[in-house]
Parts: structure tokens; sequence; C-alpha cells
DNA sequence: CAGTCATTTCAGAAATTTCTGAAATTGAGA
DNA sequence: TCTCAATTTCAGAAATTTCTGAAATGACTG
């Protein structure tokens, strides 16, 4: 399978973000394809489109399954599997945001609150700061837990509105902060 | 320096999660460290806190500070450097997530729009999809920089509303959106 | 059930990243 | 200007991650 320069472009810039993104090239790379192409592709294609060995694509498949970020078809009378990604961006994203958190958030979240159960170990600074840390996390989680349910139509109105929505937080009563009172 | 209990296993939790966050284990050590000091530590402090090399810890510093996320301090007759993290747990969170940005989005931002700038080359669908994807960057950083616009004191009030926020939007005319209309 | 095709596994090779010790540089004070 | 503590740089060692080819596994077909 020969790339467009369009699809080459893409895919190595994909491939070299992979460290940045907690990914490797390969997986980069394949998600990049599958995410330009029209047609499901199955691993065969991908590793003759992107030049590695068919164990990597394998390898890397199972990474992105792994994500949640590709879905696995079949066609009637072929026994192979073909990969995409789902259409919807909106999709993605959140799955991309779900699987961050769980993997870059909530093993800390946990941890902080393994500290605290310790219970109070004399280190008053170091266990005033913890809590504060899991308080922040635990506010911006839940936050990201009520954002979750949302429809995608309100939160893409939410994001169009932008600014103006710190006009209406104005408008509703019971202010509440976290942050410390001068 | 000898580390407390808790000292020790809050730096080792970061030192693990660093990989997941994009930075070493020993960067993510040192800012652990930090964060639970009260006082500012000088790099010898630091490195047999943590029983590195000397020149481990001098690129850890440097790194964290290429991230904005240490501040030096000196104090007087002594010319050594000092270093904490910002007192205020919501400043550290707007520098990780603009630092993210910076170096997880903004590149691919850029890339994105430079292909498009080369023109329609024929393939309709990764063309559609690539704007498709710029569009949606755009719209979430959009977003962001509102947010960014921010005082921490509304920022906490809109995360505490949570799902209220729906409401309020509804109240808003004007829907926008950028999914497909069905 | 033998043969074929597709996929996965896995040990080791290759590449990359992290870390160290030694040397070089910096800069404040004598 | 010289000295020396502090820091940085850097080449190579060590550790880790990624990638490959070969072998194993699975699963359908005649």
């Amino acid at each position: 399978m020969k790339l467009t320069n369009l699809q080459q472009e893409f895919v190595l810039h994909f491939g070299e973000m992979g460290s940045r993104w907690g990914i490797n090239r390969t997986v980069g790379q394949i998600y990049a394809l599958l995410f330009l192409s029209s047609e499901p592709l199955n691993a065969e294609q991908i590793t003759d489109g992107l030049g590695v060995s068919r164990s990597n694509t394998s390898m890397g498949l199972k990474e992105l399954q792994s994500w949640n970020l590709v879905r696995m078809k079949h066609f009637p009378g072929d026994r192979r599997d073909y990969f995409t990604t789902p259409e919807d961006l909106w999709e993605i994203t959140r799955i991309l945001i779900a699987e961050r958190k769980k993997r870059e958030i909530d093993p800390t979240l946990t941890k902080l609150r393994e500290l605290e159960l310790e219970g109070p170990k004399g280190d008053n600074y170091a266990e005033a700061r913890i809590a504060e840390l899991r308080e922040m996390i635990e506010l911006m989680t839940g936050f990201y837990d009520d954002m979750e349910k949302l429809e995608t139509e309100r939160l893409v109105k939410m994001m169009t509105l932008g600014s103006k929505i710190a006009g209406l937080i104005d408008k509703t009563s019971g202010a509440l902060s976290l942050t410390k009172r001068k």
C-alpha cells in the first residue's frame, strides 16, 4: 500500500509526536494511518504502508485496542481483522481524555488517599500539601465526571461560549472557594 | 538529608509516574521532593535526599526550569541556588496545562495548518479529516485560552457548579454545533 | 485431520533514554 | 587577578524501550 504524500506527512508527524503523547512511534503511526483511511485496514496493509515488521504492527494494534482507540471489523468471506478509528472526533476525544485520566491521574489519586489513610506522621507541611493536592485533583476529576456526562451538543455550546461563561457563573449564587482566604 | 517515610513514598510514586507524565524518574522525584518541602532546597540536599548523582540533579533541575515548574531562590551570604515549587496549586496546574499544551498540542496544530496550506492534493477523505481535526483542536484550545484568563476564584466556582452548568448553557440562545447534523 | 492463512508471542537485537563521573565553566569574594 | 565552591556539560555506561524475525498458536477449509 503506497501512502499519498499527505498521509505520509501526517503519519510521520504522529510518529514523532508519539513519545510526547506517551505512545511509541509505531503506535502513533498506525493510529494516524487509520485515522486518515476511509476504509478499514488490515494488519498487512498497515505493515507495508508504514514499512515496519508484521509483529510490530500486531503489538501496536494491541496497544491501541487497550486504549480503546481502534475498532475491529470483519468482512464476509475474509478472515483477516480490519481496523478503524471511531468516526466521531468527539468520541475519540472523550476516549483519549478518559484513558489518560486513568493512566496519569487515577493512580496518583489512589496513592494520595493511601498516604492520608496511613494517618498523621508528624510531617505537617507535607501532610497538608498532600491533602491539598488530593482536594485539587478531586475537584478537577469531579468536574471532569460532570462534563463527561454532557452530550456533545452542549459541550460544544459551552466551549463556544468560552469566556461568556464567566458572566453566567457570576449570576449564580453561593461562591465557594478552595483557595486560601486572604 | 534523610527523607521522612511520607516524603519517601510520595517521591517514589512521582518517580514511577514520571514516564507516564513525559518526564524521567529523577525529574519526577525532584519535583515531588520540592513540592513537599516547606523550605527551599539546594542541589546538594536534593542529590543526597534522592540518592542520585549531582549531575543528574543538575539536569533534572534544568528540565524543571524549562517547564517553569520550579523557582530559584537565594539567601544572603550563601551562593548556592535554592529551589521551590510555587505555593499555589492553581498556579502549578495552570503552568502544567500550558506547558503540556505547548509540547503536545501546538506542534500538531501547526502541522495540520501547514498540511492544509499545501492545498488540496486529491485525497478528499484525508483532507476532510485533517480539517475536522484542526477545527476540533482550535475549538478546544480557544476554550482553553478563555478559561486561562479567568481568575482562580471563578474557575473554582465553575468547577464546583459542574453539571449545573448545563442548565445555564441551555438558557443562553444561539445554539452552534460543529457536529454533523442528522 | 492435514494444510493454509492470520495473528500472537517472545527472545534477543537495535535504538533510545537516562544516568554517572570527570572535566570544564562560571562567578563571587579575597 | 586568582581561588575555590557551585554548577554545568558531556562522553560513555547502564537501563529501558522499541522493534524484529522466527516460532508458536489458533482457526477455518477441503
